[in-house]
DNA sequence: CAGATTTTTATGTATAGACTTATAAAGAAT
DNA sequence: ATTCTTTATAAGTCTATACATAAAAATCTG
């Protein structure tokens, strides 16, 4: 039952994770303190400490300063996606990537895009909808708007060599941002851009991004048909 | 531009956040090695190493020991979703959450699934189609394998109590698991199910989880129109 | 000169000890 | 009984030091 010699945070950690599994320590338990654990391990309270914050980080453990450390009740699990530039990823897969701007155009954006970037009611911003291919084929439909108050230089820049998202990468990188997946149904418009039949489910990412509490972009990008994304749990 | 006194890994790491932001270091450049750096900013080498260490695990830094520390050429942007249990999901935001299982039913599986499960072609799972519904109204269509192998008392569950997905994170945690994320049409029996227009797009995620080297469960959920995934980035 | 070997070096990790901070719990005052 | 104050405690952190490890660079060798 007790493990002496458990000298690397990675042996406590995985100790404690068997520990957990094997319903010694049961959800909701409290577990012993850092102390008795690095005494129990023949270890430093530190190396205890570097394997229990990281169990904590990802949900398996509750900490809080004097009450001590709980085996969560509810373990919510935690997928970590990898949210790629899309030339990289098609790139990735080794196919050619190209990419066409469809429009470009300075306007007042409508209610919705102005309340999720919090801009004034005058304020003008740029919309870039474009389309990024995969061998020539259609990947991603992209609607963007950008803000011109983050993006000072955007006016003068050339699109059709650098796609809008790499260029911000390189030059407005942002600080602060949210992000969703859904599914859409395509409508007339996606069909024809994304060579898919009307009605076909597609996978969405909307974005916005943020900058020295300023926004900097909001963009949504609905896949062709057929696309996934996956990572490990 | 030199800054003294960041006796704290946060501040540490703020400050070269903020270096790599404003280009003093830029996209593949070196930066100074740690034992450098605890001197200019005046504290330990253990304090810069924790706070480079998180700076290299979320994809920003790129660290090999003898050859340094450098600024990622092209960071990929991790974004961290909570897969929480569905009943969680729907009780916290104050609906009604209930369950009912469709079919429940012992037999062999088609060939993708024996294959994404790993088993022999004369092995049985358990098939369990079931919808969960929020105040009443359809929210999630599941369709399900179980492999009685992995977990032994499934058949004697009753599923109407407790839902597949908590009874087996309570009784056979997985130790690792791959998860997906998609769009599909709604066919007939998913409109039908979820009570929406067949031709609609839906939100889906399938998920294996694994066990000893032996998988667990199969699931694919498919979520009534307008459901989204939101994390921050 | 290519290939094997040694050296050097930056990160990775462990440790004992001290101090900080949040906070649960006990005690005092109302 | 309720509210305020104190105290004890567990996690959180920083430090100096030491050693481990991977790998680049330098050196040796045939």
């Amino acid at each position: 039952m007790s493990a002496a010699g458990l000298k690397s945070w990675q042996a406590v950690q995985g100790e404690v994770r068997r520990r957990i599994d094997a319903r010694v320590w049961k959800p909701g338990d409290m577990i012993p303190n850092e102390a008795d654990l690095s005494v129990e391990f023949g270890c430093a309270r530190a190396t205890v400490n570097r394997a229990l914050r990281e169990l904590a980080q990802s949900g398996l453990l509750e900490r809080r300063r004097k009450a001590g450390t709980r085996v969560t009740m509810h373990p919510v699990r935690k997928a970590t996606l990898d949210i790629p530039v899309i030339r990289h990823e098609i790139e990735g897969r080794q196919q050619a990537y190209s990419h066409m701007v469809l429009t470009s155009e300075r306007l007042k954006p409508p209610g919705d895009i102005r309340a999720r970037m919090q801009i004034g009611p005058e304020d003008e911003l740029l919309r870039l909808v474009s389309v990024h291919l995969a061998d020539a084929r259609p990947h991603v439909f992209e609607d963007r708007w950008i803000n011109p108050r983050t993006a000072p230089n955007i006016e003068q820049v050339d699109f059709s060599a650098l796609s809008a998202n790499e260029w911000l990468v390189l030059n407005i990188p942002f600080e602060r941002g949210d992000i969703s997946f859904s599914a859409t149904t395509a409508g007339a418009r996606e069909a024809g851009i994304l060579a898919c039949r009307e009605g076909e489910g597609l996978f969405v990412i909307e974005r916005t991004t943020w900058r020295n509490g300023e926004s900097i972009t909001v963009v949504r990008q609905t896949f062709a048909p057929g696309y996934r994304m996956h990572t490990t749990l």
